[in-house]
DNA sequence: TGTATCGAATACATTCGTGTATTGGATACG
DNA sequence: CGTATCCAATACACGAATGTATTCGATACA
């Protein structure tokens, strides 16, 4: 018997192949958001991206799994974004605000609505997500996974953020972010329905600002 | 010139016919919720209802005509659910709560989840016909008219509930139980989510007796 | 420069859904 | 009864999307 040569596949893929595979996911993600995944042929994501449906098939099993790939990739994009905001958000806040009333809280929401620009895009995809999540227990799986590891991080964040005015939560501190994403985002919903003439980021942060801090200061006591 | 015979549609449509919508609405609800609008195929929806695809064609111009007229069918019935709302909740509710503390407003909570009882299937596909209004001005323009109207009445009864109990918003109404809804609607997202084996609209229920009543608290004042 | 390999393009067969045009059977009505 | 009307069933033609099998071209490497 001779070592017979495995047919290992290459440990990083080859720089040509990831290119391709990204191009795919950007143009997944535009025709995603504008048709619906299902909508969606293969050919018009390939087409979009430049290729033909070969590119497609040699790069990817199913439509399926290209849109986790994609989600993947958003999720990550999202999170680092979060990391980031440590760094953006807390120096300014940093300075203690004199009266812990409304507006103080409403700086806070504001820096986090700046911080996780809810882009169109990503805002449609992620509700056809949960959309397809409430359908089938393998989709949710995914899909509450990304949404804890972001609320995760985010509660830390919004801990220390409501901290640094002098408030501390009431309740749990992952619960209480699960409700201010919850209305952030429908906030942002909101502004999307609101029409395609409509600046959305603007108008979503407008109504955040109009809704969250009522929310969130009943969610949190001045800290003794 | 003789009088002409007008081809005057029946007033009200034959009952053979309204009988046969009503099934193929039956059906499509079913397959919409299970496959999403987008993906049943009109063959599968008639061959639900035990019809061949010429019932559907003699019946709707399109899938999307026959979506809208469930959706209208589907609010028309919570809508009305809400109107006997009021004489369901508030005979008990109108004794008098001791203390303003956060069981009165948990209670509340509860009668008005009892009351939107939001089966499984009826919030995908609401979840479903929002992704679809964020993709289109058209088909927001109906979500949005559906949800308020059914926000609207809804806060009159909330305005009046939180009233019984010696409560008064410390927002507007609409606003507060707008938020409301998009909490307990999340409440209903995350029950779904925890997959088939559970009982949805009793842990939809629990998750919103945890969220609520701290929210609904913090959006209200004991009145003077 | 020649050759092997990798990855995208192409061609093809097939399946699936659609919509229309027509038929057939039941019901209402004279 | 017989006939007209209505409505669902059926048959058919078409287009769209899929997936595979193969080809072609570029890049890497000897």
């Amino acid at each position: 018997m001779t070592t017979q040569p495995v047919d290992v596949e290459p440990a990083v893929e080859s720089a040509r192949r990831q290119k391709t595979r990204e191009r795919l996911m950007d143009a997944a993600f535009d025709v995603f958001a504008e048709q619906g995944v299902h909508a969606a042929s293969i050919e018009a994501v390939t087409e979009r991206a430049g290729f033909t449906r070969g590119a497609f098939y040699s790069n990817f099993a199913s439509k399926e799994e290209l849109f986790f790939a994609l989600a993947e990739r958003e999720n990550g994009v999202r999170l680092d974004r979060l990391q980031e905001g440590i760094d953006i958000i807390f120096p300014t806040l940093a300075t203690p605000v004199e009266s812990l009333d409304i507006e103080a809280v409403a700086e806070i929401v504001d820096r986090f609505m700046l911080l996780q620009p809810n882009d169109r895009h990503w805002c449609i995809v992620e509700s056809e997500f949960r959309t397809l999540a409430l359908r089938s227990p393998e989709v949710a799986a995914r899909y509450i996974d990304y949404e804890t590891r972001i609320d995760t991080r985010l509660a830390r964040l919004l801990e220390e953020a409501v901290g640094t005015v002098g408030l501390r939560f009431t309740i749990d501190s992952l619960q209480a972010t699960r409700i201010i994403t919850t209305l952030a985002q429908q906030a942002t919903y909101d502004a999307i329905l609101a029409g395609p003439d409509v600046a959305t980021d603007d108008l979503a942060r407008a109504n955040a600002r109009r809704v969250l801090p009522a929310v969130l200061l009943g969610l949190t006591e001045p800290v003794a």
